[in-house]
DNA sequence: CAGAATACTTGGTTGAATGAAGAAATAACT
DNA sequence: AGTTATTTCTTCATTCAACCAAGTATTCTG
């Protein structure tokens, strides 16, 4: 019969919804602390390991803003940080001298390589799913907004 | 020739886990601020409104704070601005007179109805997905550790 | 009844994140 | 060229969630 429905998907949606939602919330958080755990290990925080993760190749500050989505002044602290540690330099960008590319050093990416598979592996839910599985979350995950 | 394989999973699976982490960990973030501009509109705090939400029915507080996931101090302060709000009360526990048990007043109760939805609606993800999607979401989640 | 354990509270501290305002360099426009 | 606006990063002050250690009250255990 499936009732009334004028509004799309009044039924089971709603709480199969928030239950979802209560889910990647409880595992976001759980992931956060996993990402926090790990990189205390490698003797650096959190943010600063999803910076040094983020600069594969090195890029500018604002690009890096971008990618790890928190504000400029941050990434400055931040960058501050990683370049105290030697794990980091700041190079003038040759193309605009406003700008500056965050470049990790030979140490920065040696930790780099050990850190991303200690993060992967231990991860709480990412590290027991295959590649088909991790796809299949991806594709609910970044479906088109339309 | 699926190549050497001693360790299970070392082909494209690794890329795919980082994949799905870094979306993982970019949509918690997105949610949580999502969940702080709506509570934020109710007039409470994200923490806050996670908590009201949490009480579709009296609990202890150490019911609570394990549903939160959060420590029993932080979970006092919450509970002390939700009391200072009228949207809670603290009960004695009949059969424990050490325990509290967090109430919802009517005023809470009322707020509660109106901010389920308008977080799940909006939802960044969430908010776009089906009933099944969802569960294919929490199925994926939620599998079993071993 | 004495001591251990549990449930919550209090106070102090840390650290990530934000926002406003400033310095340096470039772009745009006349 | 010269002036103004915009972009890029930095500095400073502030806020707030989260954590830890210690304290109080109640219940459980032997």
């Amino acid at each position: 019969m499936a009732a009334t429905r004028h509004t799309p998907a009044r039924t089971g949606d709603d709480q199969a919804r928030l239950d979802a939602l209560d889910s990647l919330l409880r595992l976001g958080m759980e992931l956060r602390r996993h990402v926090e755990t790990v990189a205390h290990d490698f003797g650096i925080s959190a943010p600063q390991a999803r910076l040094v993760v983020t600069l594969s190749e090195p890029m500018r500050m604002q690009q890096a803003a971008e990618a790890t989505a928190c504000e400029p002044s941050h990434l400055t602290a931040l960058a501050d940080q990683l370049e105290g540690a030697g794990l980091l330099t700041r190079k003038p960008d040759p193309t605009d001298r406003r700008a500056r590319q965050l470049c990790l050093t030979t140490k920065g990416k040696a930790l780099r390589t050990k850190l991303v598979p200690a993060v992967v592996d231990g991860a709480p839910v990412v590290g027991r799913l295959d590649g088909g599985q991790c796809g299949r979350l991806r594709s609910l995950i970044e479906m088109e907004e339309t």
